[in-house]
DNA sequence: GCGCGAATTGACAACGTTGCACTTTCCGGC
DNA sequence: GCCGGAAAGTGCAACGTTGTCAATTCGCGC
């Protein structure tokens, strides 16, 4: 009987709660699971627990299997600090991103909390000014403060060379979410996402509705996700046959206005466009607002589309043709991949090397319509 | 010589570094001191640098300034997980919130924060389902699990009563944001934000426009804010002598959906109002949407007012008026006080009783006209 | 069956701190 | 000089996890 003066030191400390006003069935959920209480309904030692959780190798997958059923019945979750006491180990890893976007970021979070959530991580917000001359000393900073095991970066930040190779440099693991064609293969691990592929899907939906002049409206140059969306706009154009007309396309950033004044521009052309692209929702909802407010009907006088598939593009009227990004899911893959690297490398296994995609879809809304339509008669 | 083994383990640990490049001056100061450092040196236990450590009585001065001397000498710093491991002081605050509409939780968020960065705490985000009936233990348990010194809670958990008690049983120190006129002094700390009088000048301003039959569309029930926004609305009506006309006033949710519906529903009165007030932005959004679809001229036949200033007010055409929240600065106030609370009382000082209120303002943008304005002519 | 290396699992200590329950020391009054 | 009680200080266990190393089981060729 190993284990009877333990289990009555258990007692003790449960008897020790306020015990007349707490039945024992509230106080057993108030308490959180332990590895323990997973050890002994799985009937394995504390040890195998501790390793299925951190996925270290040489465990049965009969036993991982009952194991993680156990945990999963439990809820269990590790204690960061219990384990970062014991370990050398980090268990919190960083989100950094600049402030685009209210619903890109919190997606972000979602998914990445997600990850963290069922892996035992503990989550660091990180907002921060991407133009920052400082941020990589900012960063560096804060793992070192934080004790950050890893940080998953979103753009731009994850797109600015000299910040990445500073990360490398200081030997910080990171994940970086970026707008690119295909796996990049620079030997950092990303998640990439294909907008140029979507962006072509738009452009394309756009000319087989019968548009040929199709103004174009770029985000930020800072973000490497601008020059994608605007190639596949241009790879479209070429696979059709269309000509490219300079003065149908705007440089600007990822904000209403200059998506309004970009639209005032193009709209004003003698030969205006019959189709608007927009790189990103809120640049579409100031070309939308333009349109109003020049009383062009949309989208029988204009077609508008965005990209983003932000909660605006489905309030606006009409709602706006879009791309939609699968923002959580993406996050979640980064962050995952992430975790995963992390616990491969400290078992000693070889971390991934293949990097994952994604590819946004066409939503096709109420804000493209056919050339030569005729307006609505009210 | 029981202890033997620990040093033998001790000693090994130290050697397993990368000796050869590493001096044994340098291999200290990579490991920093502990409490069992400072206690050999200062020739006392470890219990008594403990309580020096905090600030704890029953400690000689003569005692505790030779302890400090030896702290400060060996610039020795306690272990943030071991601490938080061991004992129920913690510095990380939790930021607890129900998934309605982005951009309000990225300003909460960028609110909480700047407080926590300023005083050095850290901040846990905890999105959550508030209608989940184990929300209360759910959140216990993150309050122990992750050892948060205490929570910030945004609408609407922070008026559901049942939580709201069981953390105050749990002892778990909180603050509530929470919508309300005038400070409820029921006990329990707040940040207080007058809805109600925010409804009542945005009904006051649609009247001075000239509105008599002005529709208002609710938001969920369990949001506080959604009464008081009614009630702001039914104050002015009275004030204003105008009679309450239960056909113009729709129960729903803070949805875009439940805009659109309740549009249409009041929009096919055969008396139909000249005006609407959405409870938010989002159900404002689908009045626009509705009226757009029916083809009814915004504000020109119809006024839409919205709540809360969300991007989507600035971006639709229109453009909503609306009510602005601070909702930022909002956050700051909260957390400034529930950590400036745990300061106090953890230094025995008397914490604060007055709570914080604040006034969302009008916000008057191009979807509210004068009655009677003859429609736009294209 | 048997032996043997590999795969799997387990027992135990240790991470750095604080809570608890003590013991020792100090001090004033008799 | 002794007593009693408060103040000061101590020792030990425990928090929940992982590292180390040893024990057990498995699979397979003979």
């Amino acid at each position: 009987m190993p284990e009877a003066p333990h289990i009555i030191v258990r007692r003790r400390r449960r008897d020790a709660l306020p015990a007349p006003s707490i039945t024992m069935h509230e106080v057993q959920r108030l308490r959180s699971a332990t590895i323990k209480d997973v050890a002994e309904r799985a009937g394995v030692s504390l040890k195998t627990v501790s390793r299925v959780i951190n996925n270290e190798p040489s465990v049965h997958a009969r036993t991982r299997e009952k194991v993680q059923r156990e945990i999963d019945a439990l809820g269990y979750q590790p204690d960061p600090s219990a384990r970062s006491l014991r370990s050398t180990r980090a268990y919190t890893i960083g989100l950094v991103y600049d402030n685009p976007n209210a619903h890109y970021i919190i997606n972000l979070q979602r998914g990445v909390l997600s990850v963290c959530r069922s892996s035992g991580f503990g989550l660091q917000i990180h907002p921060c000014d991407s133009s920052s001359p400082t941020l990589a000393d900012e960063l560096c900073e804060l793992v070192r403060r934080s004790r950050l095991a890893g940080l998953v970066l979103a753009p731009p930040m994850s797109e600015q060379p000299a910040l990445i190779h500073a990360l490398s440099e200081a030997k910080i693991p990171f994940i970086r979410i970026i707008s690119a064609r295909k796996d990049p293969q620079d030997g950092s691990p990303c998640v990439y996402v294909d907008d140029r592929n979507a962006a072509y899907a738009i452009t394309e939906h756009l000319i087989q509705l019968g548009h040929q002049r199709i103004g174009f409206l770029w985000g930020g140059r800072e973000h490497r996700s601008s020059l994608e969306r605007y190639q596949g706009y241009e790879d479209a154009l070429k696979d059709y046959g269309i000509a490219l007309d300079r003065k149908l396309i705007v440089p600007g950033d990822y904000t209403f206005d200059d998506g309004f004044r970009g639209a005032r521009k193009v709209l004003a052309l003698k030969d205006r466009p019959s189709a608007i692209f927009g790189s990103n929702d809120e640049i579409a909802a100031g070309v939308l607002a333009a349109a109003h407010s020049d009383g062009i009907n949309v989208p029988y006088e204009l077609s508008i589309a965005g990209f983003e598939d932000s909660p605006f593009s489905k309030q606006s009227w009409p709602a706006l043709t879009t791309a939609r990004q699968a923002t959580e899911e993406i996050a979640r893959h980064a962050a995952q991949r992430l975790i995963g690297d992390l616990q491969r490398e400290a078992n000693g296994e070889p971390v991934s090397s293949t990097n994952e995609g994604f590819s946004p879809e066409l939503v096709v809304r109420g804000s493209t319509a056919p050339r030569h339509t005729a307006p609505a008669k009210r």
